[in-house]
DNA sequence: ATAAGTCTCTTGTCGAGACAACCTTTGCGT
DNA sequence: ACGCAAAGGTTGTCTCGACAAGAGACTTAT
């Protein structure tokens, strides 16, 4: 255990809570979205990124990025919610390779259904929980976090 | 969408980072470990808790809640991890409902070996990120968020 | 005693994501 | 033009975790 830099105690105290938060914050946001609206978190973010682009279309490669995603799981993902009349895909005109994935009426009106509660229980587990302070100082810090965790935006594995 | 309370750009530039950082922060973990120990972020975390403890030694409901997890879960991975001879479960003595979860010598072995570089990963993408005037907001943070997510402080005294 | 209820843990099933293999299209070098 | 590598997506397989159901063991009330 020695040869390491250890953590002082203040470190590891705050790494232990940060820990428990990634490990337990998803798990309730997915709880609220698959009891209220039968979606998955992911699933949610997928469609909303989608009604904020124009003609709520985008390119999936691009659906990926925005979403911290890679292509498979967006694929499988895209399918479900196609096969439940939410999102469409369409082949891209300007590049045969590509696929668009559009939001339809019903995937539109699912996302305008679903925000609000969505955006209380994020108010009553995080936002509502801090000062104005404490969430400027949120912001810093996992914006802090994201330059390492994501330069551009393109996740590699090496095998 | 109106009628509920909306957040202000502010809070939905933190909220959209904090987003960010819990996706994508797990899968790091997960990534380096698995990589170089084939641990899963939540096998290691299990074998260090075990490590920390009297005798090495923890039932099974008390490792469920220091690890935030479930019982299934954790039983399942207990399973593996005993499999793999890192673990070994048996009876207690005083209760025969219960079961210890043993960490063994090979087991002991493995969290050694595996912690420098887990800390490691740690300190790369979180610590040294982060002044220690950085360090001591985020334990206030995560603390805020913790007496909502976690109610009863799984950080209890050992049985 | 004993029956009901609670605690502790395990098991089976199912859905979701990681990863690899694959196909098609585009771009690039020569 | 042609051949090859890279980009864009999809599909299949496998593992892990959620959830529900179940099996013992302890507790309590009657």
């Amino acid at each position: 255990m020695d040869g390491a830099r250890w953590l002082t105690p203040e470190q590891l105290r705050a790494w232990i809570r940060l820990e428990a938060v990634v490990e337990l914050l998803p798990a309730v946001l997915d709880s609220q979205l698959q009891h209220d609206e039968q979606l998955t978190h992911f699933e949610y973010l997928v469609m909303a990124k989608l009604s904020e682009s124009p003609e709520h279309t985008l390119r999936m490669t691009a659906l990926a990025a925005t979403t911290n995603s890679t292509l498979p799981r967006l694929s499988h993902v895209v399918s479900r919610l196609e096969s439940r009349g939410f999102v469409e895909r369409s082949p891209c005109p300007t590049d045969r390779r590509a696929t668009n994935a559009h939001l339809t009426e019903a995937g539109w009106q699912k996302v305008v259904q679903t925000a609000p509660g969505h955006v209380e229980t994020v108010r009553d587990y995080v936002i509502d929980r801090l000062t104005d302070e404490q969430v400027t100082q949120l912001d810093e810090i996992m914006q802090a976090l994201l330059q390492k965790l994501d330069p551009e935006n393109t996740l590699r594995r090496l095998p």
